[in-house]
DNA sequence: CGGCAAGTTGAGCCAGGTCAACTCCGGTGG
DNA sequence: CCACCGGAGTTGACCTGGCTCAACTTGCCG
């Protein structure tokens, strides 16, 4: 009975939005998986540490925006990947947590699951093994993506990319606004480019009336299909930003 | 019993690996699901089709090399992930069709699972789910690990990476000598680079003696704390036959 | 042994990294 | 209220790693 969850439960996205992973739960098991669970909040840059992950290394994401963060011996920094509401991570195998750390880029409201109650749940409960499953799935095919995009795709195409993977994951209906929920520097981070590239881009698709920025964490999509046409990598389209110019090359440099 | 698996699964590396999927079933599961799969065998070059894998979505390597081609519509292509015995991959999931074609890189022998007995198994034999757990627990994280690889490494970087990617997933012992289980090319647009630039950096690593070529598909590994080096992304050693200056104690993680 | 694809080498160039200067904005304290 | 500060974002100028193109060599398969 939905009316006998906990209130805390209540309260959270995982409960409540009916395709998420507690919201399959029979009574009992939310009862017990609650019970043995931690519902906790982060702040903006805090780091979730590896030895309390040890402990609770399931989590599920209430709210907010937590990532992946990778750092290399030099300084230089990657997000790998990014994770919101409904979202289940499981970092048990011990390789994960040699990805990087866990960051909050917002603050991140996040329930630390019970691994045991977890797992007996995943046994039993095939409605809820599915949404982990394919919680799982979605992340690796996220990753996937994500690595295509950084292979071969110049920083517009990313971009671009990057704007249609948050149109995606975004939960409301508005699909003309794009809610981008990480900031420039994040973005960049994201990406694989720096924070000036990343500027540029969106100044270069503000010009062309592909999109409008309005404050920060928000764009509107003016030109679907020319946005759509640039994350493919139509590398035609993106040429007609510019004058066509000359095509004459002039060879009369040297001396 | 083992002795009564088909004469086909004994054949199998899905069966004969005991940490494989197939060897986690009971005879009767396994007998279920050979009657309602299909190992086939493909051809270098060879691209599964989209109608196959909408009724056999599940797939699980016996052999060969399966990779996620991504084409963009100008031509470049990019190899988001490759796939070896033992990856059991779901693409029930329609998105996943839209990453890309699965393509042989090099004669593959798989077997289409029915999905149905899949899920059945799933749900009753937690030995068996573990280990597609893990597989596509796997998949994510080398997918990740591969997007940070992309995103902010350099050529050589990523080359160094990527030898320590098939070195941890080779199955042999001898961590000497490392499989390069696709060629050039293919190598190329799975690290997002040129051909040239792929032959570039290896001449580049065997002239400062760190690796040694011997075929193009075998290396052996001469300096290994130096391609450990390179491929963290330490810069310092990078700028050429480096001096091991003084030894700079890199702490990753504080409060 | 011939033919073709894969891989390698070299020379030149450009997308995006780098650096430095500047603006914008929210918070803080006088 | 304003002055000040610090961090995020933006802009411009310059520089370079790796892409491009073209020529060459090597390896593979009939």
């Amino acid at each position: 009975m939905k009316s006998k969850a906990p209130e805390q439960c209540q309260l959270c996205s995982l409960y409540y939005e009916a395709e998420n992973f507690c919201a399959k739960l029979s009574g009992r098991e939310l009862d017990e998986l609650h019970a043995r669970s931690r519902l906790v909040s982060i702040k903006r840059g805090q780091m979730l540490n590896d030895d309390v992950l040890e402990r609770w290394p399931i989590l599920a994401i209430d709210s907010g925006v937590l990532c992946l963060r990778n750092l290399l011996h030099d300084g230089r920094r990657t997000i790998a990947a990014f994770f919101l509401r409904g979202d289940i991570l499981d970092m048990r195998a011990a390789e994960n947590r040699r990805l990087g750390d866990l960051i909050a880029l917002s603050p991140v409201s996040l329930c630390r699951l019970s691994p045991e109650v977890f797992d007996h749940i995943l046994s039993v409960n095939p409605r809820a093994r599915t949404v982990a499953w394919k919680s799982l799935s979605g992340q690796a095919y996220r990753a996937l993506s994500h690595a295509s995009d950084l292979a071969k795709k110049q920083a517009l195409e990313k971009l671009a990319s990057f704007v249609f993977e948050c149109r995606r994951r975004q939960k409301g209906l508005n699909r003309e606004h794009v809610e981008i929920p990480i900031r420039r520097r994040d973005l960049a981070e994201y990406l694989g480019m720096q924070p000036e590239t990343v500027s540029r881009c969106f100044r270069d698709l503000e010009e062309r009336a592909i999109i409008k920025v309005s404050d920060l964490s928000v764009i509107r999509i003016l030109d679907l299909p020319a946005l759509r046409r640039i994350a493919n990598g139509d590398r035609v389209l993106q040429a007609l930003g510019q004058v066509p110019d000359p095509v004459f090359k002039i060879v009369t440099k040297e001396a």
